[in-house]
DNA sequence: TATTCCATGTAAGACGTTACATGATTGA
DNA sequence: TCAATCATGTAACGTCTTACATGGAATA
């Protein structure tokens, strides 16, 4: 249910957009806290306009498909703020890699070790994009605003959790070099 | 598809057991990595069953319910194993937390810094349980084995993962509480 | 000439959650 | 006596993934 809040938070902060637009904002940057698909989003953004959460707007456009502008409503507004006022539980954890640590004895060494480094290189890379974000938006943390702040907290987030699975790969590689 | 995975691991790591048990597991230590609900697993097992991975035998009971006690078989093993070896992927995040935090400004900063500090506390909660196991369990890092090599990197997995929970609420917290 | 971009959709199936169900036994 | 434990299940519903579809415009 909180594709729909996150679609929501995306209107509200960076503005109204298309369904498109969004699949590419989730693609780049929400998707580090939420993924969706361009299936899930339409449909999802059709069933908010329902709840009268957002309105759409058709924008007709000349060689090229017309396409929804989407905006949050004052009503979205109000319903997001009060899902947020909602305590929430932590995401539960389905990490395939973890099963496969658990299990990892049953496989070469080797072969552990280079998904391991696999792995951490993923993260290293999504690490550096996140880390030029911080930098270019975000030089001065003493001068945020408000808004300004829960954006830099979001960015942290994910430096912060990226920077951790690679530091958990460095461990798990030196354990395992041992052999 | 990855629940079959899990319950293999869980019957190879810990050895065969009831559902019932298999669903006090994942509440226990499994469900730092993967969540699941006992209906899903009964289901699953059953499933792994047909599909030759797991056998089955019914304990009778006196005073209970009887039991199927299910264990992995050398074809699920081999699965397993093969399973390790293909490459995955991260799993995806969809942390209602990151979406609040999104869009925070739109509630009063104490109703956030209160969420923050509800969810430090679950953090450290779960931290306090899986440095006590590792305490007990792995008190000798040197002297590990292969297979406990692995066990040791999960729970390692854990720890970092909670203590990285708390790290960033402590962080979020402190930039918050300047106003 | 082939691929990618723009822009949106349907449909089937897998996976997960929530609610409901049973019934004896053990412990507070 | 009330709740929890043991042990397993069905059913309805919601969410997510995968596959398939369209068709012009721009780019390599």
């Amino acid at each position: 249910m909180a594709l729909a809040h996150a679609l929501l938070a995306s209107l509200l902060v960076d503005g109204a957009c298309s369904g498109y637009d969004l699949v590419k904002r989730f693609d780049e940057s929400i998707s580090c806290y939420w993924m969706a698909s361009h299936q899930q989003i339409y449909k999802e953004l059709r069933d908010l306009e329902k709840q009268g959460w957002v309105s759409s707007e058709t924008i007709a456009q000349t060689g090229r498909p017309n396409k929804n502008l989407y905006s949050i409503t004052a009503l979205g507004q109000e319903h997001l703020a009060h899902w947020i006022l909602t305590p929430s539980v932590p995401t539960v954890i389905r990490e395939d890699l973890m099963i496969k640590t658990l299990a990892g004895f049953l496989v070469p060494n080797l072969a552990m070790l280079d998904e391991l480094k696999r792995r951490r290189q993923i993260h290293l890379d999504k690490l550096a994009v996140l880390k030029e974000i911080e930098r270019q938006e975000f030089p001065q943390v003493a001068a945020l605003s408000r808004e300004q702040k829960f954006c830099y907290l979001s960015i942290r987030r994910g430096i912060r959790y990226e920077a951790d699975w690679v530091a958990w790969c460095e461990e798990a590689i030196a354990l395992l070099a041992e052999e």
